[in-house]
This record gives C-alpha cells, structure tokens and sequence, in this order.
DNA sequence: CGATGCCCCTGAGAGC
DNA sequence: TGCTCTCAGGGGCATC
C-alpha cells in the first residue's frame, strides 16, 4: 500500500495532530504484528512528548522528550487513524472490521487518540535510542532516500553497473533507493522512456541521471496530490490520495500511451509485481 | 555475497 | 445471491 509519498503524506498528518502534546497511555491490543511489538514501547513513551518525526524510505521514526524513538512501517495495509471522539464510521464501513484489526491505541493528554489499524498485518514497529538510531536493524539496511537521490548518483550507477537484474527490480531494492514501490517504479521508468526488463548494467550514467531525476519528480508530484489510493491506502483523517488519477501506465492496462505514440499498456509480471509500460515508448535499447 | 522464491495475512473483486 | 479463486502497493528470510 503506502510507498514513499504515501508515508510523508501520512508523517505529516500525524505531525500536525500530536506535536509537542502528551502521550497519555498506550493500548496494545495485538503483541504481535509482522514482528512482536517492541517490549519497552509503552514504557519508553508512556508519559511523554513527541517531538519530532522523521521519514526515511517507507519507515516513519518519532522521536520523543527522552531520545526514544519509534520506527514503524505500514506495511501493505496500515494506517493511522485520529479522532477526538469514539466515532470512527468515517473510517470504519465496518465496526467488526475495527475491533478485529486496530492493534495499538496512542491516548493524549487532550482526549485525542491515534489508532493503528492493519487487517494484513505486514506492518512492524521498532524502538531505538536517537544516539544509535541508523544501527537499528531495519534501518541500517536502508539505501539513500528517493527524494534525496540527485546528490548520490554515483553509487545508484555503480550497483546498477555491477548487475544483470532488471533495472525495475533495482528500483525496487531498499538498499540502493529508499521508498519507491511498484506503482512509482512503473511511473518513473514510463517517464524515463526505460523498459522495465531493461538490464541494469546497461544503462548509460546519463540514462541514470535522467531515472533519478524521473524517480524525484514523480515523488514529489505524487506527495502534491496526497498520495495515491487504489483500495487501501488512506491519510490519518481518512482521505483517499488523488494520485491515482494521474497514472501514466500504472494500472491502465489496454489503455492507449500518454505520449500518444499509438501504443497500449501492457501489463506483465516481473518477480511476481504487476508491472505496466508502453511497448512503443519503453522499448528495450 | 547476490539473486530467487516463499511466506506472513486479510479483503476486494472477478468469474462462475 | 453465494461460492471459489486470484490478486494486492512490502520486505524479511531461507536457500541456492
């Protein structure tokens, strides 16, 4: 569900509903998502303050008045919820639903409570101490951030230098860019003119140049509209994103090409991901 | 060490 | 209408 715009558009939400206020109690309904839920979570942030959030790939890391922080991933379906009050039905068709998957409840001082919801569960949460943050296990893993990667083209081409892997499933490794998924991976490579099954190895520095800056733009462009919403995916106050609006190839199968080159998306799998391009503009060099 | 496939889990939607 | 099947935007981990 939510790839790199999806999880600044959600950082920043939440940013702007708990900022310098008091977690009262946390309620953890689930010991176990993708991961057990860290032992020390409720010790470590019971009775504190948030005081900032940061996101680095996918992973939104918070960060509170005693140097704790909480790193947590959404997964494939979770979401934050806010509500002063206990009427979420804008947010749950289903009072079922909400009881079966909203695993951990954050109270604040003020009434306000910020729920995690996640029916697959894929998601995790860690915790780590500022001093040692990037040591954390998932995040020492973690490559550049997509919309900081202009500034480190040279390692990006020298990976892709070394490998025969398809440069969509290049786009996709963590350790070399942070946060682009499926949906952006496919858009990016449209806009680049690159077809996805095109091998690595064989793209020119400058072809890469241009990628990076394709990744960068269709980021951006895609945090400007909220985020994209297929069926899952939406923001803490249970808006939908617009971005899917706007898809050039993701999900259009059959539909004619933007660059009207006469073409028709196509729609193939590539390591078991739906993967979309024109076979007019995105042909293989 | 790099590449590949499996698997965690539930719900929505298509097809019959 | 109701059943069954397929698929979903992620990524850790075992295996080769």
């Amino acid at each position: 569900m939510p790839e790199l715009p999806e999880v600044e558009t959600v950082k920043n939400k939440i940013w702007h509903h708990i900022h310098h206020k008091k977690i009262l109690s946390i309620e953890i309904k689930r010991k176990e998502l993708r991961f057990p839920l860290p032992k020390n979570l409720v010790d470590n942030f019971s009775k504190s303050y948030i005081e900032s959030i940061k996101r680095h790939g996918k992973y939104i890391i918070f960060e509170n008045n005693h140097s704790h922080c909480l790193i947590i991933h959404l997964g494939m379906t979770g979401r934050f919820i806010f509500s002063h009050d206990k009427d979420f039905s804008y947010f749950y068709h289903d009072q079922k639903l909400k009881e079966c998957h909203e695993h951990v409840v954050f109270t604040f001082e003020d009434g306000q409570s910020m729920r995690y919801y996640d029916p697959r569960r894929f998601g995790y949460m860690d915790t780590a101490c500022q001093q040692t943050l990037y040591e954390n296990r998932f995040l020492k893993k973690l490559g550049i951030d997509g919309l900081n990667i202009s500034e480190h083209i040279d390692p990006i081409y020298m990976k892709c230098q070394k490998s025969k892997t398809p440069i969509k499933n290049m786009l996709l490794d963590q350790s070399l860019i942070a946060g682009v998924g499926n949906i952006y991976a496919s858009e990016a490579l449209w806009r680049s003119q690159i077809n996805p099954e095109q091998k690595s190895c064989t793209l020119s520095k400058k072809q890469i140049k241009h990628l990076a800056d394709h990744i960068i733009h269709v980021l951006q462009d895609a945090i400007s509209a909220g985020g994209s919403t297929l069926k899952d995916y939406k923001d803490p106050e249970g808006n939908k994103g617009q971005f899917q609006n706007r898809f050039d190839v993701y999900d259009r199968k059959d539909k004619p090409c933007n660059r009207n080159d006469g073409g028709f998306i196509k729609k193939m799998s590539m390591s078991g991901r739906a993967t979309y391009f024109c076979p007019i503009c995105q042909k293989n060099n």
